[in-house]
DNA sequence: TTCCAATGGTCAATCACTTTGACGATCGGA
DNA sequence: TCCGATCGTCAAAGTGATTGACCATTGGAA
């Protein structure tokens, strides 16, 4: 039975996930990056390394491919990504990270760092480092060893 | 700097919610709750101890007075809440459980149980439990001292 | 070599759900 | 007895997703 001081872990997940989110808004905004949609993350993240592709996107965020190709396009605008041509396939448009789009990602991971670093100072970073093992071992279990998709939009 | 098997917690808090919310949802419909949306638990939870208020959810869950007002709605068509008259103040339309309301609360509650002890195999309970007393214990120190509202569309 | 099912991607229409804005009814203190 | 504040709803507009149809390209099979 859930109390008011002892929510069950669902909700409790949905609190942390939106307060992180919320605080990384409000640090990119006060850092001058003003049009960052909280889904551009996933995107951005997916491309850091190679090139993606639209259905790529669509299967890591569990959505459709239409759904992210205008999340693209939107990112398009931006500046943060740009389409570009695949050497083999035709079919394929890449989806490649511009310079802006590397800037950003570098800022989006140093205010994570910082946060979390917000988190360790209360719990301590030993806990902060437990939880992030615990998670990710349950949803390994729970997903037969791949970490599950994340949607933007529920 | 977050890899592909260390991922920043926001990420991971998203994908654990994601996980418990559509585990609760399937397990919901096996036992015959077909028409439960997943942000009922919220005005059920608000509404369990006592009638609670249009107002008083938004506030809760972080929206406007309309969007928890035709969630109310949905919720009343379907059975799960009623709207009361206030004693006192004329103005105020109160949401209370109906029976069918309280069964499906008491339903929720024993499948997160159920989940949670399946995170319990993986984990080990007191790992669980300060999962828990952990994220409470972060979020209390950034909300000075309240459980942060919970919006169930984002 | 030719064919064709599978794949990457887009366009258009629709849907689900939210917000913004305006408004009526009630309350409660000055 | 006012009148600002609060509870709640109606209506319009916006955001962002899905469904469905479709085209171009690919790559293996006949």
């Amino acid at each position: 039975m859930s109390t008011a001081s002892d929510p069950p872990l669902a909700r409790l997940f949905a609190m942390a996930y939106r307060t992180l989110i919320d605080d990384l808004h409000a640090a990119l905004r006060r850092r001058g990056w003003a049009d960052v949609r909280p889904a551009f993350g996933f995107v951005l993240l997916a491309a850091r390394d190679q090139p993606t592709t639209v259905t790529g996107l669509a299967s890591l965020m569990g959505t459709t491919k239409q759904a992210a190709s205008k999340l693209v396009d939107t990112m398009v605008a931006a500046g943060y990504v740009e389409r570009v041509d695949h050497d083999a396939d035709g079919r394929q448009r890449p989806v490649a990270l511009t310079s802006r789009g590397q800037a950003l990602l570098a800022t989006v991971e140093s205010i994570y760092g910082e946060l979390e670093q917000g988190w360790a100072d209360v719990l301590g970073a030993a806990r902060v480092e437990r939880l992030r093992r615990d998670l990710v071992r349950v949803l390994l279990d729970r997903h037969g060893g791949e970490l599950p998709p994340v949607r933007p939009t529920w």
